[in-house]
Formats: structure tokens, C-alpha cells, sequence
DNA sequence: CTGAAAGCGCTTACAG
DNA sequence: CTGAAAGCGCTTACAG
């Protein structure tokens, strides 16, 4: 470790140590430690490092001690680019939020979705990268990053039909599961999703079964597999009798307070409310209190997450429970399998419809 | 394209296609093109295809033009890792949230930052790589990988004192810079806050301008900033003969909640109460409103954040705003910076006292 | 303005 | 079990 001084062709001077150049600090960062650093440490060949940080296959014992070691002296952290361009591989996925970026915040199914594929993930040492693609461009600029090899593969929640961002990563080969039925792709492309069309099936029935006559809806958006599932399940229970009365909104409360309103103006008799998120029905509920409705005797609601609003709403919602934390482990396994080349695959789950206060 | 057959040495055979191998698809993900590619389509060198790609400094118009033209043709999407490897940097940051994951969702002030992070560096061209790091396991984890090269500096909001992960980063020589000050590490970590003191000076001095006298305080977590600034605000405005009534919460609404219910415990003649988030005064004027006090006659309620919380709270919340939206810029502005070789510095900025219905 | 060449820091057959 | 060498896909002085 004695420094050296060695005079260079332009008479500039520096300082060597040991042969190997002195860092400069010019970038701020302390010049990171490589992989032949290590092996010069350890006494043993790059070669050798590599393997005993890969898996420690085909090394000795004393030779991987002596590696680790100097891993340990040294500092080393790999660098991942380096790795990546030789594996192919970054060892991250991305987790797309196709949404406005208040919906993370507002929607609770996206949080419980979140830490099940994030945990998911860390079990097989893979980083999950949290990416919101609220506007267009912000979705051109995820569609630019994930393809350029910063990921393995990228998990799709949310995303509407017809947005080209499911086409671009499609075309460029990236794996790609989707929660929810990703409308007009569904063969190409895996997804895992709860059965939403039966989940609406057993609401509705619910309602009819408590003798209510005058059934509405309050559907999420028609452009998305949720909102029009649950519609199709809706009209499933419903007769030919029957008075439909379908709004739309966009799974946050203000547009389920909205709806709400819309409708007890076009129906002052309405009896049931099939909401189709929670968050919605806790809208509807404010709009009817507001109406001098009382839930659930003057009109009883239903709704669908089974998330923390549905406890802490007044009267607490019957709703159906899709099971999030199943959906986000089904999602990790299917793009796993689908990076290492196994062909797509679909994944329904089956829905529950758990009875309390409001219906 | 006339695709020629190679015997190599071993016996084995080749196909190959104008001399260059044909790429397997073996990982399901079709060949990407790379520089080379490019460059035979433009009929130009590689090195002429980067100049094209990187400014287009040096290269003719002709060339530029035919650059360009065969990107499109070819569909090429630059390797990130490669360049990364060469350039050193990896054109992203990390946005290291180290709570657990809830709090994210509970708390807009973290919506607010994100949102302005993110678009700051938009500005960049730089992507944000959110992370949470709620767990020891965790934080163990992102060091790894925020060291391993991933990015080139970090956002770190959020952290308390003494965590180990401030250290690592610093001792590994990646510019940080945190949202409040880091305790322990003010002068040799860039950092941006609101002046959280004096931001409680101006609240508690307006409490007693109203005429309370009995005023309580319910603080932030004392091993973050905000959590003892605003506590030493409180403090510095009582005088000799003030009671003094401190209880900690971890701006959690509940945590609001209970810490109200131990102050009302202590001394049931509180008449104002300080609390150091919108939300933990959420929480406070429930409790004040299970106890039978009325908010703002028999007990002032004061917040701080100024967040939506502040609004659709009953009455709405006196509180203190400090400027979100400029706390992001300053943050991303500091670290680009830092990056850049930049050596570190503080940022303070003013809060504001906004009165509404609560006290 | 342009091309040939070196090199970024790894992994992985290959030969021993 | 181990080392020497090729190569992953770029950028960037360097010489022209």
C-alpha cells in the first residue's frame, strides 16, 4: 500500500498506489471497488468471484472464505449494470399504475395490491419498481424505460382498454401480467382477476332475496374488465320485468356521490343499490343521507372490495370480497413463469359476498 | 441477407446472415436491435449512430436523417445497462420512503412530494424510482440496491434518527438529499424542511392571542425533526407559569385520537390543544367530541400540514401551511446538483399560519 | 464530420 | 476447482 509517484507524459503528476490507480473524488463518489479489486485481495481470479457470488458453485471452500472476505474488506457491491448486460437480466420488474396518480392514493385496493406483489417479489430477490403512468406522456416515458431493459417484465394494474401502452410492451416482447381482463387482448396476455361477473351475481340475487324490487347500479368504468363484468353481472340476475338503471362512474366516492344523485333523480323509488366499489358506496351512502334516505330501510346498498371502507362506513357495507392478497401472489407466479419462458396463462378467482350493516 | 452456413472448429454449424449471428429466441423476448444494427441499416458507424443519439453533436444532416430513419425501422430502444456501464450513470433517482407502507397511503403529505418530485425530474429527463422501505429487511435490501448502481442519488423522506440506511448511503458515497433535517448528520447531508419551529411559534402564540391558557401540545415522533422542531416552537412561545402538556403520537389519525384521550385524561381543562399533523387533529377532535367537548368553544384545535384533511374535517382545521410544492423542487434541485458534484446545503422555507374554523 | 478502437465491469463457456 | 479470454452493447477520446 506504499504510494508511488509516477510523472506521466504531460508532466502532470499522479499518485499511484499499489499499482492501481488512485481514485479521483472529482464525480463526488468515492471510486467504487470492482470485482477485480476483490480478486486481487483474495488472491484468486475475477472468474472465481464471480462464481462465488453466483451461487458459490464450483468453489472451494477456501477460496470462497478468502472471497468473502475481501468482499467484506473491500466494500464490493456489484454493479448491476455490468451484470445486466451479460445476463440480459436486471432482476426488477415494474409495477404499472395506469392511473392518475391521486388513485394510488385514494384506492385501498392498490395498497393491498402493492405490498402483496412487492413481498411476493422479495422472496425471490427481485425488486419491484413503482411506475405511475397517469398522463400520456407519462406513459410514453414508462413504455421508453421499461424496454430499455431496465426490467424483466412489468405488472399491469388498471389499465384501460384501447390505451396503447399494453400494445407497446406487448410488441417489444416484455412479459406482461394484468390484473384484470385486459378487454381485447385476453389470449395474448396473462391476467389474473377476480371472478367479478359472479361477484355481481351474488350481490344482486343477495338483494332480490331480501325482497327489493327497484335495483340500480353504479358500474366503475366501462372501459376497464371490473366495470363491465360486474354490469354483465348485473344484468345476469336481473328479468325481463325488471327496470334497469345503470350509471357510471369512476370507482373514487366523489363520482359515487354523483351517481347517486343522478339516479334518485331518475328513480325516486329505488330500493337497492348495487355499487361497484366500496369507495363509491360510501359516495352513494352520503348522497342518500343527504337525499333523507336511511340505509339500509329506505334503500339498501351493496358494495365490492370488501376494503377498510367498507368497516368503517356507516352502517358498515355488505359487500363482495375479492381475495387481493391471492390475486398479487397468482400475479407474481404467472410473470415469473412467463420470464422464463413459459407461455401465458389466465387466473380467476373466485369472489364472496360478505352480509353486514348497510343491505 | 443471403443467410451462409459456417463450419466452425468443433464440427459444430453455424447459420449466419450477413455475418452476424441469428439471434435465438430462446427467452421468448424477440432479439432486440442494438447500435450495430442500426448503424448497418444508416449505412454509418456505430460511433455515428451514439453522436446521433446523444445530441447530435458532429454528425451531418444527411446522417442524423438516416440515423433516424432506420431507429424507426429497426425499432431500436437503447440498452440502458450498457450505457450505463460506460456512462456511469443511470439517468434515474430513488424516491426512498422509509415507512412502512400505510403511512404512504395515509398521509398526502408523501402524495404532494411524490407528485413534485417526479415531475421536477421529468424535467430532466430522469425517472423516479419509488421505494419503500418500511421493514429492517427492507432498508437492507434498497441499500443494496440503490448502491448496486441503480441510480445515481437518493430522496430520502421520512427517515428517523439513528436509522442505519442514511449511513450507508453517505458512507458509500451516493449524493442523498432528505425531506427534513437529518438529525445527526446536518452538515454533511443536503437536506430541505419547512421551518417546522417556527411554524409552531406562530400557531401556539395565536392560541394564546385567542385567549387560551391551558394549552396542550400532541407532537410528531421525537426522533424526526418535524417531530421535536415543532415541539420546541410549542416551548418557546410558553412562558414561566405555563403548564406544560406534551403527549407523542406518529401522525397516524389514530395515534391523534389516543394521545387526545391521554390528554384529557391529565388535565380535563385543556381549552387549546397543538397537534403537529392535520391528521393526528383528526384524530384529536374526535376524541374531544366522544368526551362531549365542543371544537372550537370548549377546546381550540390547532393542525399543521395544511393538507386535504384540513378541509373535509369538521369544523375545517386552523392550521399551518409549509409549501409542498416547493419543498419537491428544492429537493430535486439539491440533489441534481449534488450529483453534479455540487458540495451539500440547506434549505429552509417559510410556513404559514391559515386560520379556519378549528381554533 | 466520421470511423476504428479501447474500455466500462461483469458472466460464462472453455480448457486445464 | 480454477484461470484466461471472449463478449454483453454501449460511449468517447483519438486520429483522420
Amino acid at each position: 500500500m506504499t504510494p508511488v509517484k509516477v510523472s506521466l507524459r504531460s508532466g502532470a503528476v499522479k499518485v499511484v498506489t499499489d499499482n492501481k490507480q488512485v481514485p479521483n473524488h472529482s464525480r463526488s463518489h468515492r471510486a467504487r471497488p470492482t470485482m477485480d479489486d476483490v480478486a486481487a485481495v483474495a488472491g484468486v481470479s475475477r472468474g472465481t468471484v464471480s462464481r462465488a457470488l453466483n451461487g458459490g458453485h464450483n468453489v472451494s471452500g477456501p477460496a470462497l472464505e478468502a472471497v468473502q472476505r475481501a468482499i467484506r474488506k473491500t466494500g464490493y457491491v456489484v454493479n448491476q449494470h455490468a451484470r445486466s448486460l451479460v445476463t440480459q437480466r436486471s432482476d426488477s420488474v415494474a409495477f404499472i399504475l395506469s392511473e392518475p396518480q391521486d388513485r394510488l392514493f385514494e384506492d385501498p385496493n392498490f395498497n393491498v395490491l402493492l405490498r402483496g406483489c412487492t413481498r411476493a417479489l422479495a422472496d425471490h430477490d427481485i425488486t419491484l419498481l413503482l411506475t405511475i403512468a397517469g398522463t400520456e406522456e407519462d406513459r410514453k416515458r414508462v413504455g421508453r424505460y421499461v424496454t430499455a431493459g431496465h426490467v424483466d417484465g412489468a405488472l399491469l394494474v388498471s389499465d384501460h382498454a384501447g390505451s396503447p401502452l399494453l400494445r407497446e410492451l406487448k410488441g417489444r416482447g416484455l412479459p406482461v401480467v394484468t390484473c384484470g381482463r385486459p378487454l381485447g387482448h385476453e389470449r395474448e396476455i396473462s391476467y389474473v382477476a377476480a371472478d367479478d361477473r359472479d361477484g355481481a351475481r351474488q350481490m344482486v340475487s343477495y338483494l332480490r332475496s331480501r325482497g327489493h324490487r327497484t335495483i340500480a347500479t353504479i358500474t366503475g368504468p366501462l372501459d376497464t374488465s371490473g366495470g363491465v363484468d360486474r354490469l354483465a353481472g348485473y344484468h345476469d340476475v336481473l328479468g325481463e320485468g325488471d327496470r334497469r338503471l345503470v350509471v357510471s362512474g369512476d370507482y373514487t366516492q366523489a363520482s359515487g356521490e354523483a351517481a347517486m344523485e343522478r339516479l334518485l333523480a331518475q328513480a325516486p323509488d329505488i330500493d337497492a343499490v348495487f355499487v361497484c366499489s366500496d369507495l363509491m358506496a360510501a359516495g352513494a351512502i352520503a348522497a342518500l343521507r343527504r337525499a333523507g334516505k336511511r340505509v339500509p330501510e329506505d334503500v339498501a346498498v351493496g358494495g365490492f372490495d370488501d376494503s377498510k371502507v367498507a368497516l368503517s362506513s356507516t352502517p358498515p357495507l355488505t359487500t363482495i370480497r375479492h381475495p387481493l392478497g391471492r390475486i398479487s401472489g397468482e400475479m407474481v407466479r404467472l410473470l415469473l413463469g412467463h420470464i422464463a419462458g413459459e407461455p401465458p396463462a389466465a387466473v380467476i378467482l373466485p369472489t364472496e359476498l360478505v352480509v353486514r350493516g348497510s343491505a
